[in-house]
DNA sequence: AATCCGGGGGT
DNA sequence: ACCCCAGGATT
């Protein structure tokens, strides 16, 4: 019998590995385990810190929800729920981590549903839907994951079916020879394996925006980190604005409502560039606007070599690249 | 039960 | 150009 898992080092890794190849978690995984060693720590650290520790990773709002749930977890004498009704009730905690947690740390017979055995479950039995189809969908894969759970210790048993997703039974070319289910798997039988699991068509989206680097004489930029964007929500961002088209034929209009127009220096088109996030795509051209003074403007003035230290996404990142080339030209 | 949420990376 | 990693929160 293995020794059992930390539940909060389950707790962490699994919430991380939601969004991110295994590859970008580790090291991520590996500082964070290292300054935050317990949830008393977590739950004292600065949400900016935390945030900072997140980097990388995407999705910042599930590092959000993991610092509330550290505190009330801290409060509550730094013992994890042993339930899933418990679990489930924590911000951040959902299905599949709480089965985690009680699974993995617990050694409860409690199942999960992840992407990797949906995959599994959908070869095996030929499902021709997708887990959230529906009710009674759902409910099909759940019943599957909760008939291996069940079998014997789900601490084997989940972890085992994660790695044959990961390892074998993986989306595309699946080593099938190797599995260790070919013979009960349907799809193999059939040689059906790439028809499933049915996947649902994503709609992409494109636009075009531009990005506003705001600078002054000595290399301090005006960056903006805005609870209410859309996007990069809780990282410090260029400003973006969408639709060039309308910025152009309004030029300078537009950047008059934002920068007083006395204190502009001297302002010029920048480099263009791609960036996605999640499903939408977008064309964005660079405007540099050199200020003569700071005032009037909302934003945090942050210097060039501090910019790194505060979490940039990787739309800021781009820029303050493509501004570092340019200088150099 | 259905829809919304939302970064980073790969082919 | 298109795809993949995903579960959780909200309505």
């Amino acid at each position: 019998m293995r020794i059992k898992r930390d539940p909060y080092a389950v707790w962490i890794s699994e919430t991380m590995l939601q969004q991110t190849q295994v590859s970008a978690v580790k090291e991520a995984f590996e500082k964070w385990m290292h300054d935050f060693p317990t949830v008393k720590i977590l739950a004292e650290a600065s949400e900016e810190n935390v945030l900072i520790h997140w980097q990388g990773l995407g999705y910042y709002s599930r590092a959000k929800n993991i610092h509330k749930t550290a505190k009330i977890i801290a409060q509550n004498g730094e013992n994890f729920p042993e339930t899933r009704k418990e679990l489930e009730a924590l911000p951040g905690i959902g299905a599949y981590t709480a089965g985690a947690i009680l699974s993995l740390a617990f050694h409860q017979n409690e199942s999960i549903l992840d992407g990797n055995l949906v995959r599994i479950f959908a070869r095996l039995n030929l499902f021709s839907f997708l887990p959230d189809a529906g009710k009674t969908e759902k409910k099909s894969f759940w019943d599957e994951a909760r008939k291996w759970a069940t079998i014997q210790n789900a601490f084997l048993t989940n972890e085992a079916l994660m790695e044959l997703g990961r390892k074998i039974c993986k989306k595309s070319n699946p080593d099938c020879k190797n599995c260790p289910l070919q013979k009960i798997c349907r799809a193999a039988i059939e040689n059906r394996q790439e028809e499933f699991p049915v996947k649902k068509k994503m709609q992409y989206e494109s636009w075009l925006g531009f990005a506003l680097v705001v600078s002054d004489s000595h290399e301090n930029f005006l960056l903006q980190n805005s609870p209410d964007s859309p996007f990069f929500k809780n990282q410090w961002t260029f400003p973006l604005f969408e639709n060039a088209d309308i910025f152009r034929e309004n030029f300078p209009g537009i950047i008059e409502n934002i920068i007083p127009p006395e204190t502009i220096q001297h302002i010029a088109w920048g480099k263009s560039f791609e960036h996605s996030i999640t499903r939408y795509k977008i064309r964005c051209r660079i405007l540099q606007v050199q200020v003569k003074s700071r005032k009037d403007l909302s934003g945090e003035w942050i210097s060039k070599k501090d910019i790194s230290k505060k979490i940039v996404s990787s739309f800021g990142k781009k820029i303050l690249s493509s501004l570092e080339f340019s200088s150099r030209i």
